[in-house]
DNA sequence: CATGAATGAGTATTCATTCAT
DNA sequence: CATGAATGAATACTCATTCAT
């Protein structure tokens, strides 16, 4: 049986993610634990303290995954191909605290908002690097990394949004093949520059 | 001079697209507007309300601007680098509502993720027939149109989100330019398929 | 067609009955009378002091009834009888106000509550009188005055309670015939003492 | 020492008795009760509920007390008079409760106004139970009990308002002996039809 | 006479947080 | 570790009343 701290965590990441951070309360969370009031502030300094500590746990997630790509050295085209697949996959095994990462942090207050452009800038120099290696290598001739970067984050972050959020169940091999498709039609954007 | 309403408008779109729904009071809103509370209520039913009406008018603006674009019939490169000029220009001079259509509605509670969903909706509706028509010209040979939406939106989104939202005093010259180049290389990308 | 503040008295009457004194509001008044707010205040100086006017014409108008019966001089059974009859007429034609001045006096606040036991002392008053001439005269045994006013008065207010204020369409005629039934018994019992 | 919660349901029933539903805050209650806001909340829904669960009590207190009496089968005017004395003792230990029930319910609002008839109807049929079968054993020869109810119920009522309630310190053997007096009167005239 | 925009004190209710047990 | 009673500042919203036009 899960500990009273489990039982928190995963309350917490279901509730913030289906009615926000602010329509969330402390006792929503700890009810749908089966605990006390005074064990969440045993385990957690405050709500925003374990809001923040969700958006880091995902965020850390993404970074190891991402770090582990870019060791690969694959080809662009199948590096940008295969982690979408990845991507996609992982966000949707971690729906609930991926949606509060990706679309709760921007929206909710000013503290958050600042918490979000940090981490993301984080994800966005990774890949940036890993496309700079493809530039530097020759295999594309579009060469504004940053806007590569656009082009490709911008288009996964609309399929998250469009088809594994919006979606009570959804396809996920549908997705992955409309990544897939799309990043082929960008990578011929960018070879034939 | 303006009006206790106008001035209501301004300041509950200023503080919400800065602070969030829920970390702006009504009391926040009318102490800024320099009006007593009875006079917000007396303007508006509630604070949801109002943020609600300030989507709708930020839905009715790119609806119809979209739908100007659509009766235009460009070829499909220049319309997209058109549009996308348009829009950022656009988003940048109403960025305060802006911020809250785009960012804030999805993320802030379940009524509004709904609501949100139902406006953009829409807006993807008119960008498909856009990409439709060109399908049926042969301008293109990536025929799925629902995912070029998908790429295209997602790249304007990034763009605003990483460069009208999050710096200060955004260079919309460079913006723009960012958001022809990207639309170039998925044009030829479309177009090689 | 009416004037202004006629419509505003008639307004008044009807919510106040129904909706009881604090859960009409003036904005509830003026509404239903079709004028502004600036009339409202224009004809009476405030919510309490209408409320207030409601109730001393109702006392008048109960006044001046049991009066003109005062001087009839008739034998008591006959001018309870006749005066019951009289009375339920009466509060029926007057239903709103005489719910307010009845019912909603003494159970809305301190101020009204004493309003209310001043009025009503004035009416066991004239009473009184009537049934001290009876005793006078030998027309019963039971020579408790005020004992009689209470088992009367209680009789009229529960029959005003139970059949003409919670029945939507009240049949009249058999609650006087209650009425009548009542005091004969009731006169019986003085009499037989 | 008393609790939180009985604090403030004494707190409660003394100043809505007092003052009025309307007329009493929260923050009124929670002062005399010396607790904080929070705890009201704590042990009830709303202001509303309280009030409800009030009436509910006395509804309660009343029926059972009722029953008991029923139980008895008392010869009518042995019951009549007891009860009445019984009732009055009540009223007069629970005065608070009591003119909430009796005298605010009736006066307050639509919905308070229905709740009230519903309890009430349903202590009339106890009371016209007693009377029936009073009838069908020949000791009266009256023969309509609901009106016997309302000669009865209406002289209670009317002794409480004029006496317990309005009266600071209410001298309460003379009521009861007024009720005696005033239940002999009515047995009479029953008797005697 | 009449309007209705504007006021602001007041109200019920919520909720993150604390702490004695 | 765990409980849950208690707190009180904060919040959205109401409403009687005023007054310039």
């Amino acid at each position: 049986m899960s500990s009273a701290k489990e039982r928190l965590l995963e309350s917490a990441k279901r509730l913030f993610s289906q009615k926000g951070y602010y329509a969330t309360s402390v006792e929503d969370i700890v009810e749908s634990a089966g605990v006390s009031k005074g064990t969440f502030y045993f385990y957690f300094k405050s709500k925003e303290e374990l809001f923040k500590s969700l958006v880091e746990e995902m965020h850390l997630n993404i970074v190891k995954r991402l770090e582990n790509f870019l060791e690969k050295e694959l080809p662009l085209e199948d590096a940008l191909i295969e982690y979408a697949k990845v991507f996609l996959e992982d966000i949707y095994q971690n729906r609930h605290i991926a949606q509060i990462f990706l679309f709760q942090l921007v929206g909710t207050n000013e503290e958050f908002r600042e918490l979000y452009y940090t981490k993301i800038a984080h994800l966005r120099e990774l890949l940036t690097k890993m496309v700079d290696r493809a530039i530097q290598k020759g295999e594309i001739n579009y060469k504004n990394a940053e806007n590569i970067v656009n082009l490709y984050a911008g288009f996964l972050r609309m399929l998250v949004l469009e088809y594994v959020f919006r979606e009570k169940e959804p396809d996920l091999e549908r997705v992955k093949s409309l990544a897939q498709e799309g990043v082929k039609v960008l990578f011929r954007g960018l070879k034939n520059a």
